[in-house]
DNA sequence: ATGTTATTAGGGGAAAACCCCTAGTTATAA
DNA sequence: TTATAACTAGGGGTTTTCCCCTAATAACAT
């Protein structure tokens, strides 16, 4: 028996998701949960074998959630899902200690067989994002990575939200030319040709929210 | 009893809505469909009364799809699905049939609740939804309602693509003035000040897909 | 028929974004 | 200790966006 809880502050999709498994004879759902912080909050009482994990939800997102839950229980196995086959954020959460990583328009049974796979000590990534990834070590095996700074993501949330340079430079108290400079940088590297491009970028990379 | 068919293209989110409305003992889901072409394929051959319907979707949208099921039978309600709370397209879910209109982050007693009162004849909206249309009419009751002509939609997906105005005005074989004006129309129209949030705009309306 | 809207396109100019460049300070890692 | 990166900020320039204006043609509705 492989007991799951899950996380994500999409009721119907959590709901969904809780029927969907309790079908499974080899599953056993010991809670859900709507926020990072009322799944902690329980974490102590529960004894969970596998945590299926939104990345993206108000509040505390599943990276921060993912860290703190592993820090407290580092024998928890965690199943990232996600809605998007991005770059930036696997990483991100793999390195926060996930096991597998499935999409949000994945099937009963690829669901399933991830939870098998990740409880049998293995990791299960959707095709869609082992794809991305093999591509990208192909396309790009010698290019470094190019992370985004602290400085970057804070100037990056702002131009999505539509402020202009004038204005992220009032609201972060520097000057236009150093906000023209973090602009540049950030295009260059997401390696996106304008804003539009950009904020698309940003959503799918889940720097920003809408 | 009321007979429910389900169109939404994201597997565990339909498996989910049809585990969940399953348990429900006057609800029978006569079919699950993942496109708006699967489900009017079907549709002469189901006897149903109501339609949980997405509204973006891969292919044919759910707009489409509702007035495509509305005019092959009226008497058939159907009830949006939407993830955004936005102004412009639960008008065009309405001209085109709809008489509900639930979040994807509604619960499942929300749900029941619309589908039962749909059933009865009448309508239903998610608070939020409300809330949204009162201040919109409280706010802007003097102002009409500017929709964006096909030309316009045609420019501010290309927008959202990342093309630049150069560009569209070589895809569409127009001056690079005219985008211009298209452009500034938008803008108006949507009551956005720049890209950045045009895009989300865009997005949130239903008007392109991340 | 006559008004309205959509689509087209121009002139002209202000503002913003974008792209070079240099360069100082601070912090962090090798 | 010495690179490396991050954050800061300026000069100077091109390109793009955005905004004002006029205006013709076509389509559609009252």
């Amino acid at each position: 028996m492989i007991n799951v809880a899950i996380v994500d502050d999409h009721e119907m999709f959590r709901e969904g998701l809780v029927l969907v498994l309790s079908q499974e004879d080899e599953i056993n759902i010991v809670g859900d949960f709507n926020s990072g912080d009322s799944f902690l909050k329980a974490f102590g009482e529960l004894d969970i074998d596998i945590v299926l994990m939104d990345i993206k939800m108000e509040g505390m997102n599943g990276i921060e959630a993912t860290k703190k839950a592993k820090s407290l229980n580092p024998d928890i196995k965690i199943i990232a899902v996600t809605m998007f086959v991005e770059d930036s954020y696997y990483m991100q959460m793999l390195n926060a200690g996930a096991h597998g990583f499935v999409l949000k328009k994945a099937g009963k049974y690829e669901l399933v067989q991830a939870i098998q796979e990740v409880h049998k000590g293995g990791n299960y990534f959707s095709q869609e994002i082992l794809q991305k990834m093999a591509f990208k070590a192909i396309a790009g095996k010698d290019e470094k990575e190019q992370q985004l700074s602290k400085r970057e993501i804070e100037v990056l949330q702002l131009i999505c939200k539509g402020l202009s340079t004038k204005e992220i430079s009032e609201v972060l108290f520097i000057s236009q030319k150093t906000v023209e400079v973090h602009r540049s940088n950030i295009l260059r590297k997401s390696d996106q040709k304008n804003i539009a491009q950009l904020v698309i970028w940003a959503i799918k990379n889940n720097y920003t929210t809408i």
